[in-house]
DNA sequence: CTGATTGCAAAACGTTTGCATAACT
DNA sequence: AGTTATGCAAACGTTTTGCAATCAG
C-alpha cells in the first residue's frame, strides 16, 4: 500500500462519513470496510469478488451488506459502476483515480480506459440544454482491439 | 403500421438476410420473425417481453431462440442494446431510427433520448487515436429529470 | 429504546446450457 | 446427408428478499 493509495482511502472515507450524516444513513463499519477494499487495489471488481476476498481475509461480512454498501458508494460518486456486456457489474474506486470510459474488445475482452474531457463536456452542455441534472455516466464503446483487429 | 415502418422493416430484412449470408448463418423464419416483433413498435423491450408477445401472437418460438437471435441482430447493428441499470438488457430497433443515447433518470425512471452527433465525432477520434475498431456504444447519463429536480 | 442495518439462507430473476428433434443448405 | 438451429426444461450466476438478531443513534 502506497503512502498515495492511503491518502485517497482517508479522503474517501471522510467525504463517504459526511455522505452518510447528510442522508441519516448510519455510520457502520461494514460501509467503510467495502470501501477500504475496493480502494485497496485499481481495476474493476464485481461484488461477489468484492465480498469473496473481505471472507478470504477473514470479514463476518454478508452478500446482501456488499451490495447495499455498493449501491450507497455509488450513490456517492465514490466508486463507480458499469456494465460491460456480462450479466454483473463492475465496480472501481472512483476517487483520485481520474474519470475515464471503456473500449471494450469483444474478441478479446480487454477493456481499455480513455479519458476526453471533451465529451464530458458536451455531456453537460446537453444535460443543462434538457434541464437534466446529472449525477454520473457510463459509455462503453464496444468492437476489436487494435491487436484482434490486425490479427484478421 | 404505417407505410414507412413497414418500409424500415422491408429494408432490415434485407440487410440481416444479407449479414446472414455472408457469415454463414442459416435463414430462419424466427431470425425474422424476431426482427419483425422488434420493429413493429418503437420503444425499449427486454428479451422477455419479446418472447412473451411473439408467444401471445401465437408463436412458436422459445426463449433461447428470442435470445440467440436477439445476438445476431445487434451484431449487425439492426437492433441496439442498452443497459440502464436494472439487471437486464433493453432492445430497440436501429435501422430507419435516429441513433442516440439515454438519459436515465433515477428517481421516476424516466428514459430521455438525445442525440449529439459530436459526441460521437470525438468518439471516433479517440478510436482512431487508439486504433480501436468500434462496432458499436452505449452512453447512459444517471441524474434526475427537471421534474424531480423541480420537485425536491 | 427504536428502527435501520446486518448475516444468513432461500428465492427470484435474467440468461445460458444440454439434449433430442427439426429444418436449412 | 450433414450439421446448424430450434424448443423445451433444467441449470446457472447474480442479485434481491424475508426474517430474526444486532447495533447505531
Amino acid at each position: 500500500m502506497t503512502t498515495l493509495s492511503r491518502k485517497y482511502i482517508n479522503e474517501a472515507t471522510e467525504i463517504l462519513k459526511l455522505f452518510l450524516k447528510n442522508r441519516g444513513y448510519r455510520n457502520t463499519p461494514e460501509r467503510y470496510s467495502v470501501l477500504e477494499e475496493l480502494y485497496a487495489s485499481e481495476g474493476h471488481f464485481n461484488a461477489d469478488e468484492i465480498f469473496l476476498r473481505m471472507k478470504n481475509n477473514g470479514s463476518q461480512i454478508s452478500r446482501a451488506t456488499v451490495y447495499n454498501t455498493l449501491e450507497i458508494l455509488v450513490e456517492c460518486n465514490l466508486v463507480d459502476c458499469h456494465q460491460f456486456g456480462q450479466n454483473h457489474m463492475h465496480y472501481e474506486r472512483a476517487f483520485g483515480y481520474k474519470h475515464h470510459d471503456h473500449l471494450i474488445c469483444t474478441t478479446c475482452g480487454k477493456i481499455i480506459e480513455f479519458s476526453m474531457p471533451e465529451i464530458e463536456m458536451l455531456q453537460d452542455e446537453m444535460c443543462n440544454r434538457l434541464s437534466f441534472k446529472a449525477d454520473r455516466h457510463s459509455l462503453q464503446i464496444f468492437g476489436k482491439c487494435s491487436d484482434c483487429s490486425s490479427k484478421e
